[in-house]
DNA sequence: ACACAATAGGACATATATGACCTAATTATT
DNA sequence: AATAATTAGGTCATATATGTCCTATTGTGT
């Protein structure tokens, strides 16, 4: 179970959408019913388990009303 | 074979992400080699036939030096 | 402590992104 | 026009994102 320099961006990219949902104080599940997506997917995303697509991203980044940009600030850029 | 919204947001991701790759005279297989992804699934993703992940828009970003908010810039935005 | 809401985790099926190979079509260059 | 470079299209296998079920854990407020 090597961590490769993705899975960290990954890690950091979930780590952004659940501060920002936290601070918009919205649940997992409200945001994921409003995104159409499953609150169970929402949950590993944020937990940078997975991958997502792009448009997953535009569905949460839409409901969030945050530029996609932030949600793309890493730490320890190389 | 209906077109959603999303459909559509793929294409013009696909177009700007072409647009900028040809803007710096970069064959599809020169980037795909650099951002280690087959070429083919770059000329997908360019198309728009694919829903790619973040991790690809990573590399591919990471190749082209363009910011990534540039990628989502969409007309028509609802 | 208690009750309730929110989140995590396991397991499985399905859809699809990706990798890989081959050939056809298009575009660029001379 | 001719040749080379680039891109498209088809197909298949594999990996993985997502959806969906159920239960367990954690967190929050009273």
């Amino acid at each position: 179970m090597k961590s490769t320099l993705y899975d960290i961006y990954l890690k950091q990219f979930g780590n952004n959408l659940r501060r920002i949902r936290k601070d918009k104080g919205l649940s997992m599940e409200a945001v994921a019913n409003e995104a159409e997506i499953e609150y169970r997917q929402l949950g590993r995303i944020e937990r940078g388990e997975v991958n997502t697509t792009i448009v997953s991203l535009l569905r949460i980044a839409k409901i969030l009303k945050v530029d996609i940009k932030i949600l793309f600030d890493f730490d320890n850029e190389p």
